[in-house]
DNA sequence: ACCTGAACACCGTTCAAGT
DNA sequence: ACCTGAACACCGTTCAAGT
């Protein structure tokens, strides 16, 4: 039935991610995948569409690592908090990470992620039609600074790394806010 | 002689691009550029390293076709032309562009750009020590905007992108130029 | 329903051999 | 100096066959 299934496949996924983590993106192949779980490559197909869908699920296991912080927090506090787990996330996968990049945001656990940041923004003063572009805007700028740092774009240590972080914080978070007094004034 | 030599190797390189952006980042191949090129798979080694410093090169390639603006403009039309350029890089090779997010940024082409860049945060005002933090928050979002669009990874319509784009520029730019200011009340 | 063996059409890379 | 043939150790994937 559909749960052994679904178990199998997180097996799967969960050996994929080690896999990568531990040998690298390239030793990522369907028979190693398969000879960790113990079967035969073509075993998997039944699980995992193909080696792209692999990767796909991969990815949504990387997501689902991303701690979402709670509601009565500060909006600032919140941003802070899911940058902060994104970049662990990053740190704790870098040969899978720079993924997350490179395919569309519409899964579920994209959505998951994508749907907090909504909420966070609001009750930061965002305008409803302001809300997605400033999810896109900052989800590009904090998945691609997490990826460039868990994959060496970056020449400089992690200090100067966190205040980069500080430094945008900052200034896009004072966007934010005029974005939300400019919708105060205007909406009542 | 090494005149020669040069020559093959970005005939190497231009085979490899415009094969990744014919049939994608999994069709270019050795042994496809050793086709196009005419040649037999192992006469590549002695031009290209190996697989991934051919792709090294050809991230390198694309780096050079991003037009730099001239420095008789403003500081903010040089900031809109490098972003109009690298965003219309990643549109003609949507398939190699995002690599550009996952290699150090350390090469000569790169350096190129940066340098680039510096000039024209320096001439809108940004202190010296805090030119290069600019800089790497800057390229990262403007990298990994076109790394999205171009891989599809943004659900909404160009249209949508231009505002983004329009929307993080105020934003920034006015970070850049308070910044600015910073240093000169400071600086005298 | 689930897994396998055997096979197909590929890969990157090494190395000795040719010119 | 430059290129090749042959070979090695791999890939992802299909498909008929087993249980």
């Amino acid at each position: 039935m559909a749960r052994q299934r679904q178990t199998d496949r997180d097996t799967i996924l969960a050996a994929a991610l080690s896999i990568a983590d531990e040998r690298g993106l390239d030793a990522l192949t369907m028979r190693a995948v398969a000879d960790r779980v113990g079967v035969t490559p073509m075993a998997l197909y039944r699980y995992v569409g193909g080696k792209s869908q692999l990767l796909d699920g991969v990815v949504e296991r990387l997501l689902l690592e991303v701690t979402l912080p709670a509601g009565r927090l500060s909006w600032r506090e919140q941003l802070a908090k899911m940058t902060g787990s994104l970049r662990s996330t990053a740190r704790r996968h870098p040969e899978v990470f720079p993924l997350l990049m490179q395919r569309p945001a519409a899964t579920e656990a994209a959505k998951r992620v994508r749907d907090a940041v909504y909420a966070t923004l609001r009750s930061a003063g965002v305008a409803v039609d302001e809300v997605p572009r400033v999810e896109r805007i900052l989800s590009t700028f904090v998945i691609g600074f997490a990826a460039s740092e868990a994959g060496g774009r970056f020449t400089v240590g992690r200090r100067a790394l966190d205040g980069d972080l500080a430094w945008f914080g900052e200034h896009f978070l004072a966007a934010i806010e005029s974005a939300g007094a400019d919708q105060e004034e205007s909406g009542q």
